[in-house]
DNA sequence: CTGAAAGCGCTTACAG
DNA sequence: CTGAAAGCGCTTACAG
C-alpha cells in the first residue's frame, strides 16, 4: 500500500495535522519539527494523495484544456505554451479534444467538472448561447481563438490584424490585383482573415474589385485556386492566401504552369509553417505566435485562479508579425513587426 | 456549492448509498428506483466529485503521459492517438512534458504519483535503472520508442525495419554507394536507423564502404551533409538522410548546386513528414504511424489497469510503410509496405 | 507550537 | 433491495 500521512505522522513522533502543517509549509511549526517531518517523509517517498487533498481543499492543481481535433503544428505548439505556463505555476494539464459536435463538447466539459481548477477552451461550437449553457460557472474560463466577442475572458491570435498588415503590405510593394484564397466559409480565423483583405482593398484600392476564391485551408484548394488563377483572363498580380499551406498548394500550381513567382506573380501565405521557409520562393506570410497564445492563455488563467475578481471578461488579442521573405519580391533584410494589439504582459 | 451526493438523495427520498449503486449501475437496486434516481440526479445535474471516488476507489481513470519536449507534427500525431484511444476507453489524459534532465523527469513522475491508474512514458532519460528507480511500481507503464529491450512493456516505431527496408530498396534499385545522414548519436530512433543501413551495407553490398555523416535530425545538419556530400571526391549515387528534415536540408543543398535529384543522386528521408510530398521531387521515405503508436501504446496500458496480470513486458513494435515517390527515380504506383513485425491488434 | 476531531463526498461491507 | 455506518487521506478550525 502507498504510504500515508498517519505513517509519515507515526514515525515521526508528532500528529498528522503537524505533519501537514510542516510539509505545507505553515509557519505555525517549529523549524526543528518541520525538519524534522520533511526528513521523514522524505525518506519514506511520501506523496500526499491528490484525491485527499483535492477533496478537502477544492483545488486539484490542474487545468483541463478542451481542444478541437488536434492536428499538426499548431496543436503541438499551442499545447507547448500551455504545457510551459501551466508547469511554471504548478498546474497540471488535462488535455481532452473535441471532436464532433456541440453535445460531445457539452459531454467534454461535464468530464471536466470537479477535475480542474480553471479551463482553456478552443472550440468551433462556442458561441455565446453554447458556452453561457455548458460552461461550468465556478471556475475561471479563458476562450481561445474564439469568435465570442465579449462576455467571456478570451486571447486571439490577431488575425485581423495580420491580414491587414499583409495587405498593405502587398499594396506598399505596388500591388492592386490582388486575390484572395480564403479559408472556410464558417472559421472564425478565416473569415477574419478576410475581413482584414476587404477592408484594405475598400481603403486603398478602392477601384480595383475584390476576387476572392474560396479554399478550405488544405493544399489541394490551394491547387485548385492557384489554377483557377492562371486561367483567369486577367491576372492578378499577387495571391495572398489566407494560410501557408493553401499557399503552398497555388504554389505548385504555379510552379507547374511554369509561372515564376515573385518574377510574374507575387504570392503571400499565413501562419508561417516550418514548411513556409523551404519552399521555394521561401514564403511572405504572417506570423502567428501559437505557443505564446497558449501560455499567455494560460497565465490569463491561473491569474483567474488566484484571483477570481481580478479576472476581466476582455478580449485580448496577440499581436502577429510580417515576415517577409522573397515570394513577393526580393526582401528586405528580417522581420517586420506589426504590432495591432499590443499582447498584454505575461 | 456544487451539489453532492446527499442533495441527490435527500430529493429523492433514499439514502446515499442508493444513489450510488443506482448511478452505478449495480445490479442491486430495483429498476424504479434506478429510474427515480437517475432522473433526478440529471435534473439537479449532478457530477459525482472525482476526487472524493478516487480516493474511495483508488482509480483516478485518468492516465499520465510523459513525453518529452514537445514540438511539431510527431506529437500532434502521437498526443492524437493517445487521446482518441483515452477517451474510448473512458480515461482522462494528463499531459506532461519532460524537458531538462532526468532529475526533472523523476520530478515529473512522482508528481502524477495517486493522480493517474498507469503511465504512458517516452523520455530520453528512460534507461532501466532510471525506471527501475522512479516509475512508480503501484500503477502500470507502457514506453514508447524506448531504447530499453526488455523488462518493461514497450510499443516502438520499427526504425530498424524501416531502415533496412528503405536500404534494400536502394539497392534493389541499384544503388551500391550509398550515404547515410545520421541522426544524433545518443538518439536511439537514430541508432536503429543506422543499425539498419550498416546491416545492409554489410549484407547486400559487402564490398562498398559505408559512407556515414553525421546530422543532428535538423535541416541545417541535412544541408550541411549535402554539402559534404557535394564535395567529396567519389560521390555516392544515393543519399539516406536518417529523417526527412535531413533530407529536406540535403535536397536544398543540392538544389542549389544544380544537381539534379533523382537523376543524378537519389534522396531518401525517414518520417514521411507532411512536407515530404510537397518538395520537388517529392520525397521517398519511411511512414510512421504515429498516431497508431500512441494508440496502441494506450490500449495496452488500458489492458494494464483492467487486468494487471495479463501485462507481458514484452517490447512490441509497430511495422512501418515505405513510401515510394520520386526522390529515388520514377516510382511505381502508390505504396510498398513492408511489415517488420506484424502490429498486435488493437 | 501542537493535537484531537470534524469533515470533504464518495463507496462498500454489513445488517436487515 | 435498501440503509446506517465506516473509512478513503487529507486540512483546518478549535482547544490547550
Amino acid at each position: 500500500m502507498a504510504i500515508t500521512i498517519k505513517d509519515v505522522a507515526r514515525e515521526a513522533n508528532v500528529s498528522v495535522a503537524t505533519v501537514s502543517r510542516a510539509l505545507n509549509g505553515l509557519s505555525t511549526v517549529t523549524d526543528k519539527t518541520r525538519a524534522r517531518v520533511m526528513k521523514i517523509a522524505a525518506e519514506m517517498n511520501f506523496v500526499p494523495s491528490s484525491a485527499a487533498r483535492s477533496l478537502i481543499s477544492r483545488r486539484t492543481q490542474t487545468i483541463g484544456a478542451l481542444l478541437p481535433d488536434l492536428h499538426g503544428e499548431f496543436f503541438s505548439e499551442l499545447i507547448r505554451g500551455i504545457d510551459q505556463a501551466a508547469r511554471a505555476h504548478g498546474l497540471h494539464l488535462l488535455l481532452s479534444s473535441i471532436r464532433g459536435d456541440a453535445a460531445e463538447a457539452a459531454a467534454a466539459m461535464k468530464s471536466l467538472h470537479g477535475r480542474v481548477d480553471g479551463l482553456l477552451v478552443m472550440s468551433p461550437h462556442a458561441d455565446a448561447a453554447f458556452l453561457d449553457k455548458n460552461l461550468p460557472k465556478d471556475i475561471p474560463a479563458v476562450l481561445m481563438n474564439s469568435r465570442i466577442g465579449g462576455g467571456f475572458p478570451s486571447f486571439s491570435v490577431d488575425n485581423y490584424g495580420g491580414s491587414v498588415a499583409m495587405m498593405r503590405h502587398l499594396v506598399a510593394r505596388g500591388h492592386q490585383h490582388i486575390a484572395l484564397i480564403a479559408g472556410p466559409e464558417h472559421n472564425f480565423e478565416a473569415q477574419e482573415r478576410l475581413r482584414g483583405y476587404r477592408d484594405i482593398m475598400a481603403q486603398l484600392v478602392p477601384d480595383t474589385e475584390e476576387l476572392v476564391l474560396q479554399g478550405d485551408f488544405s493544399e489541394e484548394s490551394g491547387w485548385r485556386a492557384g489554377s483557377q488563377v492562371l486561367a483567369l483572363a486577367q491576372r492578378p498580380t499577387a495571391v495572398f492566401a489566407a494560410n501557408d499551406m493553401m499557399a503552398i498548394g497555388c504554389l505548385f500550381a504555379l510552379n507547374e504552369a511554369g509561372v515564376k513567382v515573385p518574377n510574374e506573380i507575387a504570392l503571400a501565405g499565413f501562419d508561417d509553417i516550418p514548411m513556409a521557409r523551404f519552399v521555394s520562393p521561401p514564403l511572405t506570410t504572417v506570423r502567428v505566435r501559437i505557443a505564446e497564445l497558449g501560455s499567455m492563455a494560460l497565465e490569463r488563467l491561473a491569474m483567474g485562479i488566484e484571483h477570481p475578481e481580478r479576472m476581466s471578461a476582455s478580449p485580448q488579442t496577440l499581436r502577429s508579425e510580417l515576415v517577409v521573405r522573397s515570394s513577393c519580391g526580393r526582401a528586405p533584410e528580417g522581420l517586420v513587426l506589426v504590432g495591432s494589439t499590443k499582447s498584454s504582459s505575461s
